[in-house]
RNA sequence: GCCCAGAUAGCUCAGUCGGUAGAGCAGGGCAUUGAAAAUGCCCGUGUCGGCGGUUCGAUUCCGUCUCUGGGCA
């Protein structure tokens, strides 16, 4: 592993303070921040996706935000390409790359990688989507029990997302999928990482999501899914993410703003209780010492002065 | 004060022709290998408003009280 740089992970929670954390981090450690979250990575979605201002951000550089227009699509393996990239650069400066973000899927495809797969086709995918219209995905899970039993016994008939994906990989390599996962197994870590999940006790945690909603309104939250409507309307993907798609629903079917912002609240609340099941045992594997802070932790336990120059003496201890 | 209608899960309600009750939402758990802020799965005991009565048995019928909404005074 020598030669790859260490890199410092800041995951968890949505509203657990990631940002705050990483940046007051970056400032210790002479770091950057690469970012892993995948509504951040768009331009224009600011205020609901918490995206840090230039303010806050007080001259610290963050990579792979705002580096796409909202039209255009990226999936993990995309990302985990540019955050490579991106954490080359850094380290490339002499400085240490800081990830930071919520979104698990595309932490793990960083740290660990994918199946080595063609990229998605198109053509194959809209064509398995119009057969799950017609047929349903009942039928589909059926087709894929044959060609790949491992798969559809752990896809819900239902799950209609994975079958398709399954399903074209079986037909674009003639493998089936849930071979192809069992021998890659998640692979080798691909970078020496030191990851921290923040989380906080349930109350706080809800309490500082109504306060970040209330304040986002309070910034133009509203005005801001307005002009992203009127640019690239309802069907983009991150307009059909945890927030703005209540928003966008308050601007076009006039869903009263506060029935609009409760079920923001809601949603959101709903999203952090997926996260903390994804990203509970997921980064537990961690290389170092016991001066360090443990990976479950706090944002205001990781901002601490012998919490950050444990860091510090972590990733110089890899150069 | 009188009349009517309600009072059942955190909320909105359904239901039991008398055999201790169930949906949606909320809430919680889980999965997650190229859409992931996405997608999918699982989980419901609650003095059926209080007290009496009838009954083998009442949340269900009867009486009464309390509360809520509406109407009349």
């Amino acid at each position: 592993m020598s030669g790859r740089p260490r890199i410092v992970v800041v995951a968890g929670v949505t509203a657990a303070g990631k940002t705050g954390a990483a940046i007051a981090l970056a400032r210790h450690l002479d770091g950057e921040l690469v970012g892993a979250d995948s509504v951040q990575i768009y331009r224009g979605f600011d205020i609901g996706s918490a995206k840090p201002t230039a303010a806050e951000l007080g001259g610290v550089r963050h990579h792979l935000i705002d580096v796409l227009d909202p039209d255009a699509s990226i999936d993990a393996a995309g990302f985990a390409a540019l955050a490579d990239g991106a954490i080359a650069e850094v380290a490339s400066r002499g400085r240490v790359p800081l990830v930071v973000g919520g979104t698990g899927l595309w932490i793990r495809a960083l740290l660990r990688g994918l199946v080595e797969l063609p990229p998605p086709d198109p053509a194959v995918r809209a064509r398995l989507e119009a057969e799950a219209d017609t047929a349903g995905s009942a039928a589909l899970h059926a087709r894929l029990a044959a060609v790949d039993p491992r798969c559809a016994d752990r896809v819900h008939p239902h799950d209609r997302r994975r079958i398709v994906r399954a399903l074209e990989v079986h037909e674009q390599t003639g493998r089936p999928l849930g071979e192809l996962q069992a021998e890659h197994a998640l692979g080798a870590p691909r970078y020496e990482a030191l990851p921290f999940v923040l989380d906080l006790p349930r109350e706080a945690l809800y309490a500082a999501l109504r306060a970040r909603i209330d304040a986002m309104l309070e910034a133009g939250w509203v005005e801001e899914v307005r002009a992203l409507l009127a640019r690239w309307g309802p069907e983009v993907r991150p307009m059909k993410s945890v927030g703005y798609r209540q928003m966008a629903a308050h601007v076009r079917e006039g869903v009263p703003l506060d029935e609009a912002r409760r079920q923001a609240y809601q949603a959101t609340r709903v999203y952090t209780r997926r996260q903390r099941t994804w990203f509970r045992g997921e980064l537990d594997e961690r290389p170092g010492s016991g001066d360090l802070p443990p990976t479950q932790t706090t944002a205001a336990e990781l901002v601490r002065r012998p919490s950050m120059d444990a860091i510090r003496r972590w990733v110089r201890r890899g150069r």
